[in-house]
DNA sequence: CAGTATCCGGTCTGATACTG
DNA sequence: CAGTATCAGACCGGATACTG
């Protein structure tokens, strides 16, 4: 039917036509088996992404939680249960000195591996959704305390601009 | 109260304590101001994400969209709606030989830079979700047929480690 | 604190049908 | 095709209260 009968390449899209990604009718993955879809399913909720969003910003308490989203506990509840169940979140005790344990939620492994993903949107709004407002956060290296991007790069470490990006189907 | 009343810095979480996200009762910015929360009210939706995995598939008319998200007319109609407003799809009308113009909904230069979000979304769960289940898409450099990963990149290009990355409140 | 329980009005979802 | 119409039911948002 189209492009996908060989291998399926999905070049930049600059604006002209010439270069556009080519009309489809499907997607080369049904949404069962894409990565992808099931990120989505897992993550791509707003109260899900905006608790991940102060979870990398070092909020751990279910209290904490509410008063910085606003959202009923019982939702927020949920969404913490299915971050723990999903092992994006840990839940575990924490105690100080004389006081009793609470729990708190914090960033698995897994959890923290989406750092990358947050940025890059972060950027995305940066760069495409402010309208002349300057960004309230900056992103540095620790080292040469320049600013650093989310970008493409290949295996040696060099950025790849996003026209030379492909996208084909695993043989 | 924390460590933003001279300099809010976010080290990397390597699992020990030591190096963890230090605790804190609030985010460094406001939901209001934030960049990144406004990027999650624009396109942190099962939905819209969906739609976007699409349309960046190449996927372009409604009932092709329909067909394969399995969404609800109404509500695809509405998320279309949406995402051309936020200028991310542009509604344009295609006209083939001999036939009448259809409407199709095609990515804006603002949605193609959503590309690292998803891509990153994609190698996340490509990383830390699919349980020995191998990738179906590959993301190669057209040059050098090399893997491309997504990644922090300082302003020379170079790859900048996770673990030297910083985030600091602009002053 | 850290949740669970409950209630209510509203929006979203899902299914099906209908129209230009 | 590309939508709008309609409708029942699920889930959400907001409030408040209760418990360990």
């Amino acid at each position: 039917m189209h492009i996908l009968t060989k291998r399926w390449i999905c070049p930049a899209n600059s604006g002209k036509p010439g270069r556009m990604i080519p009309l489809s009718h499907q997607s080369p993955v049904s949404l069962s088996a894409c990565h992808l879809a099931k990120a989505i399913d897992t993550i791509g909720d707003r109260w899900t992404l905006l608790i991940l969003r102060s979870a990398l910003f070092g909020v751990r308490r279910f209290d904490d939680f509410q008063r910085e989203l606003g959202a009923p506990r019982t939702v927020l509840s949920g969404r913490l249960k299915a971050l723990t169940q999903n092992g994006i979140l840990e839940k575990r005790m924490y105690k100080t000195e004389g006081k009793r344990a609470r729990p708190e939620y914090v960033l698995t492994k897994t959890g923290m591996a989406l750092r990358p993903v947050l940025i890059a949107l972060t950027q995305w709004s940066d760069d495409c959704l402010s309208q002349g407002k300057p960004p309230p956060l900056s992103f540095t290296d620790a080292a040469s305390r320049q600013p650093i991007k989310v970008a493409f790069v290949d295996t040696s470490g060099r950025k790849v601009p996003p026209s030379q990006m492909r996208v084909a189907l695993r043989r």
